[in-house]
DNA sequence: GTTAGTGCAAAGGCTTTGCACTTCA
DNA sequence: TGAAGTGCAAAGCCTTTGCACTAAC
């Protein structure tokens, strides 16, 4: 049962270093930005790598997809709790809201028959650093 | 001023066509789903016409992008009003739902410096069909 | 030594663009 | 007729895959 650290059969410099890039960042990458990130330990890292590694950690559940209204697929640790996100609309970098800001709850029924299971909430505006 | 049906400089059947099947639609649908739509009533329509027209009538502001959580980039009409979307995970299909269930509201401040504009919420779960 | 993991380059899928043909005004 | 609009095919962008090489174990 011990995988905590473990993501394939191997350890490799390229894997840690991708997956602690992901896990340093306050909101979700990109792939593009997590390879920029991990080729400052890992110079001539490839970004096939980037993909391959990014697909072995979706299918381990230790990160998950992000796909907001840019339309960009970014990416996350799991087990970070129900939280949301925060993207501006002027760096267009992503960060994490803690807790729910939603009036209705899972396992709802709408009018119309439409049973809820889960929500999203994005809020877009202007982030500190760029106000 | 006059521009409501008007979308280029010329009428032509195909974007006659595609417009219309984005408006009666009961949500957003993919560039895809409206080729399909559309190439009913114009049998050779082509997925470039469909793009071109989709591309103008965004910039015309006649319809606007709906990015969720699946990736894919959908297209409705502007002035719908205030609204979010249903996506079934069954069937991928997504609806309009009219009303907003969100305790924020946008021009609030959040702890931190983050200055909300706008926001989306989208509820997954079984549409109606599918249950 | 085996073979998982990597880098490069080619291939795929969706969207955009170039170009010659069609069609509206 | 003149240019906007269209269809086809080629090109682009991001992601995936094939293949030979590298490096964990």
């Amino acid at each position: 049962m011990a995988k905590k650290k473990q993501i394939g059969q191997r350890q490799s410099r390229q894997r840690d270093t991708i997956l602690q890039a992901i896990g340093e960042a306050d909101g979700p990458l990109l792939a593009q930005t997590i390879h920029e990130q991990a080729k400052r330990r890992v110079p001539n890292l490839g970004i096939a790598t980037v993909y391959r590694t990014i697909k072995l950690l979706l299918e381990h559940q230790r990160i998950q997809p992000v796909v907001l209204s840019d339309g960009q697929t970014r990416y996350e640790l799991v087990g970070l709790g129900h939280h949301h996100h925060f993207r501006c609309r002027v760096c267009e970098r992503v960060y994490d809201l803690p807790g729910c800001m939603l009036s209705i709850s899972d396992g709802a029924q709408l009018p119309g028959g439409f049973q809820v299971e889960a929500h999203e909430v994005t809020l877009i505006g202007v982030c500190p650093g760029c106000a």
